[in-house]
DNA sequence: GGTCACCGATGACATCTGTCATAAAGCCCC
DNA sequence: GGGGCTTTATGACAGATGTCATCGGTGACC
């Protein structure tokens, strides 16, 4: 019997997701976490085969999660569920360990699969989504790039975020530049929507 | 028996609700929908007592989905299941006649019970949303300048937004001027952001 | 040791954006 | 018919933003 932990901050999702996964007779759902903390917390006390883990949770990131787990419960293999199969995600995900990454698209019949397949110790990735991470490539954007598109990202005016950057605001116009032209938008706005879209931020 | 069409392009989060309300009696899933049209298609072949649409359809908004399937499909009832509860959307949804308001954090155990109570003619909006749409109120935004702002979040700059509205870049300004204004932003880009926040655009 | 990329900064310049005053047209309501 | 609001527009101005050249410092790589 494959012990799965399921982690969704969405109630009726992850509730609904029990009740399909009750349907195999293979599987059972041990435990259900609405937030990373609690994700990490049960997977210490109960030590589950799988952790379905939804990438946005409300306090961490589905990854930084998986990324614990592995530390903390080395046995337990981790998936991720998700809404927006970004690029840049399924990414970030795979360099972290996680070994099955599915978006919420993807047909339901599969689900079970795939918690068998990463429970055995193999590994899935959506098609469609790999052919996407494949042909998008990694980020063109340099580390304090990206630090200072996210904090642009909220639409702040230059001033305030190179004062929560601790920078001077003409370094942070070169920046914001330089990944305007990086990314071919027009300003900072735009570029932060097309890194936002694939996952770069 | 009551009868349930379900329509969410989430083809896993579909599934799993299936097989949460296949636990029920008295309820039967008889059709499943990925898109608005098909929504639509469904609903008029097939009849149904009630609608579960999710808000997010990649053709049509749920509410313009529960707007025409009431003059088509009259005896069809109709409620909305969200990921993102936003008191805009709320209200939208009430004024188009839809019946029951669920955000996807609601328990998974009232699911069933919201289904009847639709079906049988009832009301249903989660309390925590109904008491935020009724503190936030509604947008203080005009008609053109919500189209405007709309156009605005995708960070085009203000000639674009001007040629895809056929308006002067003047007047653009102007109603993005008004709007930032109305919403206590520093510029347009934290206007959408705002705007975007409580569901009005 | 030299080259290269990244980080951080400054200064100058042109352009974009936000703001305000003003105005004409249309509509609704009393 | 007048008052008020919306829509659309123009002109003017200050300040914000994007772009570019240039510089010094640091760490990696050959």
């Amino acid at each position: 019997m494959i012990r799965v932990l399921l982690a969704d901050d969405e109630h009726l999702i992850r509730g609904a997701m029990a009740a399909l996964l009750a349907l195999e007779d293979d599987l059972t759902v041990t435990a259900q976490a609405a937030t990373g903390a609690e994700t990490l917390s049960m997977a210490r006390a109960l030590h589950p085969d799988v952790a379905v883990i939804d990438l946005q949770l409300p306090d961490l990131d589905g990854v930084a999660v998986a990324q614990r787990l592995h530390r903390d419960v080395p046995a337990c293999r981790t998936m991720i569920v998700t809404s927006h199969g970004l690029p840049g995600h399924l990414r970030r995900a795979l360099a972290a360990g996680v070994r099955g990454f599915l978006p919420k698209t993807a047909a339901a019949e599969i689900l079970a699969g795939v918690i068998r397949t990463v429970a055995a110790g193999g590994r899935y990735v959506d098609p469609q989504l790999a052919a996407e991470a494949i042909s998008a490539g990694e980020s063109p954007l340099t580390v304090r790039e990206t630090d200072v598109l996210i904090l642009a990202a909220s639409g702040a005016p230059i001033d305030e975020i190179a004062r929560r950057a601790s920078l001077s605001s003409g370094t942070v116009r070169n920046y914001l530049s330089a990944a305007a032209g990086k990314l071919g938008a027009a300003n900072r706005h735009e570029a932060a929507r097309l890194a936002r879209e694939q996952g770069w931020i």
